[in-house]
RNA sequence: GCGCCCGUAGCUCAGUGGAUUAGAGCAUCUGUCUUCGGAACAGAGGGUCGGCGGUUCGAAUCCGUCCGGGCGUACCA
């Protein structure tokens, strides 16, 4: 808890209640750093209720609150139109540097579904994208002490599986596993393009001629579950296939750095669960037979019709995701189920959700959607296979180290194009599309990862050059000591804040702020060599501890050099 | 058609539990500098916050409406 704000907080609300014996709940907020620490604009409420003029209600707080917050506050006046200014002693703003961000998910335990790659197809710019703000959100969440279980879902089972079978079995001649194996290809990277080059052949075949051969082979992968066939060629064939993809997930996911998954479901694995339930849910009357298929009359509750099992008998998303539910609540008893998609199955969610509530509303309130949006070509264009302008997974980090490279000789290469790449995704508010353009997006400075991994390197620098002891808690603070102090304070509450909303651009925006008053800082104050050496080098210290800690959460490096 | 989302500087975006002068980065222009690491710092220009109407002492923020864009809307995921 920032205890700080609270104390003020319950302090501000008291006098209210004294002077004007009104309730009021009082939430503090961040005014420009020349007003004051925190303000209030609580007179402007109160002016109607009181039967007075802001200014006026504003000049008997001040009063009242001088007395009460001597020990606090340093300064308390009224501004504008009846803003209320607290202006922190030295000594409460040192102390509230103890602070800690709040632990409002203590012994929660957390299931966090993201990133969702198919297997049998390649990973594009999307999938690192919400493979990035996944693994920040789990981070957030774990930091606010709950238990959180990393997993991923994907198709091994499904229409696309059918295509990129029909592409492997056509470029091999026949159904020859040999001849599978007899391709060449030693990286996983290699290995998944080759996949996905075959799924691109299928998916242009599924458009002509080839539909009914495709549909076919799709019926024929179900069917290797449903047997557990590893002993036909076609089996075998994809068994090898499906765990290049599986190899290819694991080095991707090491190469860009994220904390690695609890468990992968594959859809094969929920599609059974899924089926039964809906049979069950068919039988209970919350599903129906329609022209041959099992579906989910939404329009009774405002949303739409889904199908969950097709004509063929085939499981539908719906029917998988309805089973992956029910899988991850088997596994791990969650109280809490974040999943984090693309912003095209918000309306596809909800019907899930609504069936699930007919069996289980406990599972349904306590998951949560998040959804983010597309990550766009230059010029907001979309990306699509067909006009060949997609962005590999890998090709944005690739294209991020070369830009890197340009630079200079690089000690901490990796960290910092992953810091870039990282940084510029995750800046952005959650949920609405990104642009990407692979020359000017990943920024290197200004707004940018390297710049707030530029500051700490320089900070943990200083630090080198003399040991930071504690902080002298009633030390009295110049200018540019108080400003620093004074950003650090607000950590805790970002973090919070972050939590809340589930949304990591808030820790990116404050970070930011803050590398960029320790950077004036830096240009205004010495360290070494200084009378107030000892002061400022605690300051560096827990300036560099603060935004390695914020780095971390955001899933990027904090260098000691670059 | 219906539902959901979006429209803030040339570009990319913060800000949307109403409030002190609408903020950043990039780009443009001008400075700082014999660097505790210049991936830096200081400054300038650039905005009828899509339009109109409403609520309010006060609206980028809330409500209505229109325009423009995106996504979804039964056997893809």
């Amino acid at each position: 808890m920032s205890a700080m704000k609270d104390v003020l907080e319950q302090k501000v609300a008291e006098a209210c209640q004294e002077l004007f014996g009104i309730e009021v709940s009082i939430e503090l907020t961040r005014p420009e750093e020349q007003f004051g620490d925190f303000a209030t604009n609580v007179a402007l409420q109160l002016s109607k209720q009181v039967g007075k003029n802001p200014r006026e209600i504003g000049e008997e707080l001040v009063v009242k609150l001088r007395e009460t917050l001597a020990s606090e506050v340093s300064d308390v006046s009224v501004a504008g139109p009846g803003f209320i200014n607290l202006k922190l002693s030295d000594v409460a703003l040192i102390g509230s540097l103890k602070a800690q961000p709040a632990k409002s998910l203590d012994g929660k335990v957390v299931v966090a579904e993201y990133s969702n790659p198919n297997a049998f197809k390649a990973m594009h710019a999307g999938h690192l994208y919400t493979s990035v703000v996944g693994d920040s959100i789990a981070n957030l969440m774990e930091q606010a002490g709950a238990t959180v279980h990393r997993v991923n879902f994907g198709g091994d089972v499904g229409l696309h599986v059918g295509k990129t079978m029909w592409g492997i079995i056509k470029s091999l001649g026949n159904e020859d596993i040999d001849a599978l194996l007899a391709v060449d290809l030693d990286s996983p990277e290699e290995r998944a393009q080759w996949l996905s080059d075959r799924y691109v052949e299928g998916n242009n075949a599924y458009e002509g001629e080839a539909k009914e051969e495709i549909v076919e082979y799709n019926k024929q992968v179900y069917a290797i579950h449903s047997e557990d066939d590893h002993d036909s060629p076609f089996a075998q064939i994809y068994w090898t296939c499906r765990q290049w993809s599986y190899d290819y997930f694991q080095y991707f996911y090491e190469t860009i750095n994220v904390k690695p998954f609890d468990k992968y479901y594959p859809e094969s694995s929920t599609s059974p669960i899924g089926m039964a339930k809906v049979k069950e849910l068919l039988e209970q009357g919350v599903l129906e037979n329609s022209d041959g298929a099992v579906v989910f009359k939404g329009e009774n509750y405002g949303l739409h019709t889904r199908v969950f099992q097709t004509r063929e008998g085939l499981p539908t998303y719906e029917a998988k995701d309805l089973g992956l539910i029910v899988a991850k609540n088997d596994d791990y008893h969650f109280d809490k189920s974040v999943v984090i998609t693309g912003n095209d199955i918000i309306e596809y969610m909800k019907v899930v959700l609504k069936v699930v509530e007919q069996f289980a509303p406990e599972l349904a309130t306590a998951t949560k959607h998040l959804t983010h949006g597309l990550v766009k070509m230059e010029g907001g264009e979309k990306m699509s296979s067909r006009k060949g302008n997609t962005l590999g997974a890998l090709d944005v980090i690739n294209s991020a180290a070369e830009a890197v490279k340009q630079i200079g000789d690089q000690t901490e290469q990796e960290d910092i194009t992953l810091g870039a790449v990282k940084y510029a995704f995750l800046k952005q508010r959650t949920g609405g599309d990104i642009i990407y353009d692979p020359k000017e997006s990943v920024s290197l400075e200004g707004n940018s990862g390297p710049y707030l991994q530029y500051s700490h390197a320089r900070a943990r620098s200083i630090l080198r050059k003399g040991e930071a002891g504690e902080l002298n808690e009633d030390a009295s603070l110049e200018a540019g000591e108080r400003s620093l102090v004074r950003k650090i304070t607000e950590y805790t509450e970002v973090v919070d804040q972050a939590v809340d909303d589930l949304m990591p651009h808030h820790v990116c925006a404050y970070l930011y702020e803050l590398a960029q008053v320790f950077n004036r800082f830096y240009e205004g104050n010495r360290v070494i060599d200084d009378p107030r050496q000892s002061l400022r080098l605690a300051l560096v210290k827990t300036y560099a501890d603060t935004l390695q800690n914020g780095l971390k959460l955001l899933g990027i490096a904090a260098p000691e050099q670059m």
